[in-house]
DNA sequence: GAGTATCGATACCTATCGTAGCGAAAGAGG
DNA sequence: CCTCTTTCGCTACGATAGGTATCGATACTC
C-alpha cells in the first residue's frame, strides 16, 4: 500500500500547529466562568490563552463550535457506574447535575445551546457532534429505544439548565435527588405505557 | 379627597401615548416566528409595526423587557381548568405546551431565556415579572410549597424548551403525555420524600 | 395660546462576530 | 543553505445589532 502520499497519516506539508488547544479551552473555560458567556468574547478568550484571535479562528470556525468542542474535551464521555439501569440512569444524571456545576461548563452549556435556538447551522452542530454521541452511548447502555433516550435527555437537562438559567447557580442535591427519583419511576413502571404507544 | 392632582389617576400632562403596545406585541411574535430571535431586531420589529424605533424603547427599556412583556400580554394567567391536583397539573402541562407551539412564542421563550443565561439584570426581570407571577398562581391553586413548585416549573419548562431548541419544533403530543404522567405520579405518591427532606 | 410629552426620522456610539492582508517563523525536502 | 508551504501574531476592516441623542412636528391640557 502506498502511504507516503494521500493517507490521512502522511504529515501535512508546511508549518504544524502548535499545541494550544487545551489552554484555549481552559481559557474559554475559566473567561465564561467570570465574565458570563456573552461577555466571553473571542478576543478576551484569546487573549487569556496568549494566542491571536485569528489563530483561533483557523482551528474552528466560529465560537459556538469552539464552546462545543470545549465542552467535549471537558466532559469525556459518560462515566457509566452502575450495573442496573436504575443504577446507570441515576450515576448519568448526577454525573450531568456535577458538570453543569463545575465552573463555566454550565454557563458555556446554556450559552451555546442559547445561542442554537435562533441559529440553525449552530444548532445542527450541536445535535451531531455533541447530543448525538451522547444519545446513542446512553441508547446502547441503558437498551432504551432513541425515542425514551431523547425524553430522558429533554427531562434531565432541560430541567438542571432552566435551573441554571434561572438561577445561575446549579440545583441543590436535594433537588437532584427529587429529580432522580421521578426519573426513575418513570423509566421503571411506566415501561409499556406513555411516550412509545 | 382632592383627585385631580397627586393621584395616580390623573392624567399626565403632554401628549398621549399612541395605543401602539398591541401592534407591536403582534409585530414582535410575527418576526421572532418569521426570522428567529436573533435576527428578530428591533428595527425590523419596529418596521412591521409601522412605528419609530425611538417609540419602542421608550415604553421598553431593552429588547428583553419587550420580549417578557410580549409573552406575558400573549398567555395571561393560567387557566387552571380542573378541580384536582392531578387534573391542576394535566392540564397546566397541556396550556405551557400548547402555548409554547403557538407560532413566535416558543422561540421568543427560548431566546429571551438565553438571553438571560449572561445578562443577569435581565434574569432578574424574567423572574420577577415573569417566572414569580406564573409561580405564585401555581402555589396558590396547586396547595403545595415554593420549592416544589419550583421544581415543577424547572421540569416542565425547562423539558419542553429543551426539546423545542433541540430540534426547533415542539414537543409531540405523545411525548407531551408521557411528561404529564410522569410529573403527575412523582407529585401524587412522592408527596413525603423527595425533595421537601 | 402656553406648556408638556410623545411621535417619526436620522445619525451616531459601542460591542461583537468574523474576515482580509501582511510580514515573520517553523518545519520538510532538495 | 535555499525554497516551498503553512501557521503565527498583528492590525485593520466589514457587517450587524442594541441602545442613545437630537430635532422639528404634533397632540392634548389648562
Amino acid at each position: 500500500m502506498v502511504m507516503t502520499r494521500g493517507t490521512a497519516s502522511a504529515r501535512p506539508p508546511g508549518r504544524p500547529r502548535s499545541g494550544v488547544n487545551a489552554v484555549v479551552y481552559a481559557a474559554t473555560l475559566s473567561t465564561v466562568h467570570e465574565l458570563g458567556y456573552a461577555r466571553a468574547t473571542v478576543d478576551r478568550i484569546a487573549a487569556r490563552a496568549g494566542v491571536a484571535k485569528t489563530t483561533i479562528y483557523r482551528r474552528w470556525p466560529s465560537k459556538g463550535e469552539l464552546i462545543v468542542d470545549c465542552l467535549l474535551d471537558a466532559l469525556g464521555p459518560v462515566p457509566l457506574e452502575g450495573t442496573s439501569q436504575a443504577e446507570l440512569m441515576s450515576s448519568t444524571i448526577r454525573w450531568i447535575a456535577a458538570k453543569i456545576g463545575e465552573p463555566g461548563i454550565g454557563d458555556a452549556f446554556a450559552g451555546v445551546f442559547s445561542d442554537a435556538v435562533s441559529d440553525p447551522p449552530l444548532r445542527e452542530i450541536l445535535s451531531a457532534r455533541f447530543q448525538d454521541p451522547y444519545r446513542l452511548q446512553l441508547q446502547d447502555a441503558l437498551g432504551e429505544p432513541e425515542t425514551r433516550v431523547l425524553f430522558f435527555i429533554d427531562v434531565v437537562v432541560g430541567t438542571l439548565l432552566h435551573r441554571m438559567g434561572m438561577t445561575g447557580s446549579p440545583m441543590a442535591d436535594a433537588d437532584v435527588t427529587a429529580l432522580v427519583d421521578m426519573v426513575l419511576r418513570h423509566f421503571a413502571d411506566g415501561a409499556d405505557k406513555a411516550e412509545t404507544r
